[in-house]
DNA sequence: ATTCATACTTGACAGTGTCTAGTACGAAAA
DNA sequence: TTTTCGTACTAGACACTGTCAAGTATGAAT
């Protein structure tokens, strides 16, 4: 929304916090830390965050932003595509959607611009479901395809990303690969293909 | 293995701990509130487990043990009968689930009998993949199948209990006929059935 | 009688998020 | 031109946290 008002500490510590995210977890962002490394005074971040969820809510905002741009960018064969570029979104962009997803982090009902992004992303998932079911799908279909769906991109992500798949497969000599079968699995189980 | 050494504390302290994990989460474990409602002093419990990770990897340990288990018991329908054990049981289990597999919390590496006790549950997993598939299986296929149905299981279980489908998919009247619905159709995904 | 491990207690330290109050400053209003 | 006022901070204090270090009580083993 907000078109490039520069305020260039909001940037700064949007991105230092995203990075440590990435490299250690979102536990690890201190803001305080984040605050010395700026430059600034250990209050500065707040001036432009309230408080520390609602730095994770600006997280979740720009991540769910990104994701629907990549769900959109990427989504070359349907339903295989899309679950596809939901795993290398949450690996390329790890710091973001380490936050998104803990609604313990940020409760995005309590951040109605982060819940706005959310939805984007998720009505994007839900069109891709409704449109490769067809017409005869029930509402009870699409919902349950939709969950199906998002669970074998959520799971395999997470698993890869924090999760013990990291190390029980290693030895898979290309992820890439990987992330392309599951989705090919994913999709097998959808009617028409 | 240790065989109800008594140690009542390292129980309370556990108990507790998990008990908060599954209302707020693990990231609301303090162990000086812990102790404090223990009635013991603030360095007690870190007597038994050394530090905050200790304690973390003492409920992976037990919730991985108690997942096999799970696994085990429940799974009469094979593939989709472990899939939906697989997500009962974080449901059920909501306060070893988020921390056994949150790396950041305890990492299992460090902590071989809490390792033992993932590689057991992750084991169970894997006979009953392999088992599904039949002898003409490849390494690859029995790789990729195993890492689809976690997946599936892991990401079902995650957006339910932290993720935002609890929201999205609300007006679903009966979750568990969502997860058997979705296990089944991770089992459609495989050959024979 | 002494040693020794177990199960704690007590005190201190650095680090954290957050509340409150104060300051510098550029733009708008009088 | 002076005053008001919102923005972007700074500064100090508070309660709270995990952790390090050192001390204590106690029961068993030597």
């Amino acid at each position: 929304m907000s078109v490039a008002t520069a305020d260039p500490l909001r940037r700064v510590v949007l991105d230092v916090a995203v990075a440590i995210s990435r490299d250690e977890g979102p536990d690890a962002i201190s803001l305080r830390k984040v605050a010395r490394d700026a430059g600034v005074s250990h209050q500065a971040p707040y001036h432009h965050f309230g408080d520390r969820a609602g730095i994770f809510a600006a997280i979740a905002e720009e991540g769910f932003s990104k994701l629907s741009e990549a769900l959109i960018a990427d989504h070359n064969d349907g339903i295989s595509g899309m679950c596809e570029a939901y795993v290398r979104f949450a690996l390329e962009h790890a710091g973001h959607f380490r936050v998104m997803m803990r609604n313990d982090l940020c409760d995005l009902q309590n951040y109605p611009s982060a819940l706005f992004q959310a939805d984007r992303a998720f009505n994007l998932l839900l069109e891709e479901v409704t449109a490769a079911l067809g017409n005869g799908a029930s509402d009870d279909d699409i919902k349950t395809h939709t969950a199906f769906l998002w669970s074998v991109g959520h799971g395999l992500a997470t698993l890869l990303l924090d999760g013990p798949l990291e190390i029980k497969l290693e030895g898979i000599a290309d992820v890439n690969a990987l992330i392309q079968r599951v989705a090919r699995l994913a999709t097998s189980s959808f009617p028409n293909q």
